[in-house]
DNA sequence: CGACGGGACGC
DNA sequence: CGACGGGACGC
């Protein structure tokens, strides 16, 4: 109460976000003590006495705001529990719930010690660990992996033992790391004995063994259902699903009158080929601007022993794991009497192309960025990485949402020009390519 | 017409 | 149990 800076009163007490502490303390405590006992946590914005209206007496209650949350989870951390008075009860200090908020729980640590962030796909966890640990000691790190590739996407958890460290964290990291607290696993509140004086939650579980398939869901089988907004006619269907071999039956539903409904069933005579088809297909624009919608449905086979169904997901991430990184690392351990899938020809396109290259590492500087304008509408993503990367050190494809247009990183000026002068105004799955020209393509873009 | 992002964990 | 004030930027 004292000077919060007049502006800062009732806007920007939450900011930064859990720099405010709550303080529950004997009433006889005095706002001069609070400052007195709490300043050396770091910059003190301000200290509140909560005090009845009326009588003007401490209802023991203070309010006590520091500049930054680190400060404020050290001070929490250092003197819960502390007799700040001789002969006064033990403090209990809290993040202060933001003001916006409703809800009347206190903060626990729980969603104070594990941070969200976003990193190269490269990173191991061994990476990540090295580069957070600097912020404090590390319970555990974890990076989100596609389930069936083990293929970092990008993003991973580390798990603090402290509140201060992994407001450290968020201060003090990388920006390019884009760190935030993470939220809360399970809504479900882990009903942890927080009964007063000190005792904190306590984490010592959990070394953070995770696996990677999941074998448990029976959700693949060897027929799909195909869902679309678009008339297509039975050929064209017949079409899209034949990109692998193997396909038994194709047929577009109709109801009573001959119309269609929009869904089409298709059955393989094989599990790897339905679930590449699927997620080849499914999201695929055909024609462009009408996406398609794939899903396995129950094919009446049984899965429900272990064993077929373990031989089942293990053929289904195999194949996932060809799809997303081509015939060549799929090399290994094919199960027999399993047929080869075919490439899909799925770019139908007036450039004659040269072969795919590998993308550039996805940290890596941007030197040029193309705008991309689509007519009529966007190709998808995994398309136009396809065209686009084959000029070389292409990072990233970037598309505006909800617009007609997109970027593409290129890690090398003279790559993204050959790209540009290759696939200006060029026609790819139906659609036009149109580059923008000048100086928009010029930005550089901080990464 | 067509201009600047992205983010979530096995129950 | 223990949760949110007093006073008034500067145009």
């Amino acid at each position: 109460m004292e000077e919060f800076p007049s502006k800062q009163s009732t806007e920007n007490l939450d900011d930064p976000p859990n720099s405010r502490l709550f303080v529950v303390t004997s009433r006889s405590i005095t706002e001069e003590e609070l400052r007195e006992s709490f300043s050396v946590f770091g910059d003190i914005q301000g200290v509140w006495v909560v005090k009845d209206k009326q009588t003007k007496e401490s209802k023991g209650i203070a309010y006590v705001k520091f500049s930054k949350s680190s400060q404020a989870c050290l001070a929490m951390e250092e003197m819960h529990g502390k007799v700040l008075v001789e002969g006064t009860k033990p403090v209990k200090v809290f993040i202060a719930q933001s003001r916006s908020s409703t809800r009347h729980r206190d903060v626990e640590d729980e969603e104070l010690t594990r941070i969200f962030v976003m990193i190269p796909k490269t990173f191991s966890e061994e990476d990540l660990k090295n580069t957070f640990k600097e912020y404090g000691e590390i319970e555990y790190c974890v990076i989100i992996k596609n389930k069936f590739t083990g293929e970092s996407k990008g993003l991973g958890y580390v798990r603090y033992y402290k509140p201060s460290q992994a407001a450290l964290a968020i201060e003090n990291c990388d920006k390019t790391y884009r760190a935030i607290l993470a939220e809360p696993r399970s809504k479900a509140a882990s009903t942890e004995d927080y009964a007063g004086g000190a005792a904190r939650v306590d984490y010592s579980a959990d070394p953070g063994n995770y696996q990677v398939i999941d074998y448990r869901s029976g959700e693949f089988t060897r027929c799909l259902m195909m869902s679309t907004r678009a008339a297509l006619t039975q050929e064209q269907i017949f079409s899209l699903f034949d990109i692998v071999p193997g396909m038994e039956y194709c047929e577009l539903q109709r109801d009573a009158y001959g119309m269609t409904k929009g869904h089409a069933l298709i059955r393989y005579s094989n599990l790897g080929s339905a679930v590449y088809a699927k997620e080849k297909l499914n999201g695929f624009e055909y024609p462009p601007g009408n996406r398609l919608a794939v899903n396995f449905v129950d094919d009446g086979e049984d899965r429900s022993s272990p064993v077929g169904r373990m031989a089942m997901q293990f053929v289904a991430a195999q194949m996932m794991n060809a799809v997303w990184n081509g015939p060549s690392s799929s090399q290994v351990m094919k199960p027999p009497g399993f047929s080869t899938v075919s490439p899909m020809p799925r770019i139908q396109t007036d450039v004659s192309l040269p072969p795919l290259k590998k993308l550039a590492p996805p940290d890596s500087k941007a030197k040029e960025r193309l705008f991309v304008v689509f007519s009529p509408s966007p190709l998808p993503l995994d398309v136009l990485e396809d065209v686009f990367c084959r000029y070389g050190s292409l990072i990233e494809v970037h598309l505006v949402p909800g617009r007609k247009v997109g970027y593409m990183k290129y890690a090398d000026k003279q790559c993204a020009d050959d790209a540009m002068a290759a696939l200006h105004g060029r026609i790819v799955n139906g659609g036009h390519l149109t580059k923008g020209s000048g100086d928009c393509c010029h930005d550089t873009m901080t990464p």
